[in-house]
DNA sequence: GTTGACCGACTATCAGACAATCTGTCAAGC
DNA sequence: GCTTGACAGATTGTCTGATAGTCGGTCAAC
């Protein structure tokens, strides 16, 4: 229905350079180049993005918005850290909202949504073998926009967004550990799998499931590293 | 724990004016003076506050980010309208998170959280028979403060008052339907009951069906003025 | 070891300026 | 009459420079 629009759209949304640095900033905070508790000095970011204070400023107005910086005032933003308790509660939300998820897409049962649930799962396991997981995340990362999207709830969506955001450098530590590919795979093709049946039930307690699991391997890391 | 710290609070939060700029628009667009679709012109705003566009412009960004307001690219921010589809989603949500927070609370029976819960529905009662009716809406809006700060979960915290900030507007309407308000003390005792008690399945299953009542007459109400 | 003054690093905020862009209008042309 | 194109006004997007306030650390004095 949108693409024609879309296709229309030669660069429309270029517009707004405080969009392309805030997803810049986003994307070095996830990527793990911005550490947590890290600093953020607007100066420097003005030389490293080549981009005017208003920009950075509003920039990081809106990443505070979403968690992924705190300013501290008169000290200026630094890099969310999260503690242990938070990184629980954050956890058991994300539950909450993928398994209402979950639900809705199964309810639903939207194919396009469907098919490019498949499509991504067969991509996973294609690329599950790879070294660098970066083929692998990206798969995942895909997998789950799609399942946001198919619960038909903008609000829902968005929140998981940013829920997502804050826990990718949790979830880069989870996925490293290798023995854990091959259970996360069989936990998605549940997910899939109960969708495409249309088993409500089934793909909520899927996805509570897979997040519980998430969870606990991405809880013991931290609490290895911050005890 | 923390009572100590806030009385040594002498006026702590007066540090940055945007935050105080931010409650104002805030509280402007909550209370009908920005009506939804009205446009704010940043000059405008500047004026009748008495601050820098700077300060301006980083507070919307943060209401934009909330979905409080809306940015045209190159026409300016808006109030956010909310369609019939949107508002459906948003009670959706509202009605999942608050039923985990009842679900928390019920769980988790903090006696200062009950105090607060039981001390705003005896308030409620009082103020019931008043004409004018911002003494019940306070009563109410406390009475959620509680129910969330209760469950324990910041995110959930932060989440529901994002949602609760975005339905003031369609609340005003739902609560001026006077008839409304004895069965909404009714539910609302309800809650209370399943909280004191610990019965996290009654205590949801209290939160979800209020949430549905009021999320009916608002809905209704919304499909009639904007068909 | 505590107190107090001082300094440097930043942020917080403001004011002014210029370019880009959207909107509406109004006349010209078919 | 309807479309097209040009033009002006309004407003944002962005940058720059400047001032004041605040935090953290240092260092001497008591």
């Amino acid at each position: 229905m949108a693409k024609i629009e879309s296709d229309l759209n030669v660069s429309r949304e270029s517009t707004s350079l405080r969009l392309l640095v805030e997803n810049r900033l986003r994307s070095a905070i996830g990527s793990g180049l911005f550490k947590p508790g890290q600093r953020l000095i607007e100066r420097e970011l003005c030389e490293q993005v080549g981009v005017g204070r208003t920009s950075i400023r509003e920039a990081l107005r809106q990443l505070e918005a979403e968690g992924l910086v705190t300013t501290i005032p008169h000290r200026g933003p630094i890099v969310s850290t999260i503690s242990v308790e938070e990184a629980e509660q954050l956890y058991d939300l994300r539950a909450l909202l993928e398994g209402y998820a979950g639900r809705e897409c199964a309810r639903l049962r939207d194919p396009e949504i469907i098919g490019r649930l498949r499509k991504q799962f067969i991509q996973m396991g294609a690329v599950a073998g790879q070294e660098d997981r970066s083929d692998l995340l990206a798969a995942k990362t895909e997998f789950y926009a799609a399942l946001l999207e198919g619960c038909g709830n903008v609000f829902v969506e968005r929140f998981l967004k940013m829920l997502l955001n804050r826990v990718t450098v949790l979830r880069m530590t989870s996925m490293t550990q290798s023995n854990r590919i091959g259970r996360s795979l069989a936990e998605i093709e549940t997910i899939l799998v109960a969708i495409e049946a249309g088993d409500e039930d089934g793909a909520e307690q899927a996805c509570v499931q897979h997040i519980k699991n998430a969870a606990a391997i991405a809880l013991e890391a931290l609490r290895r590293d911050n005890p």
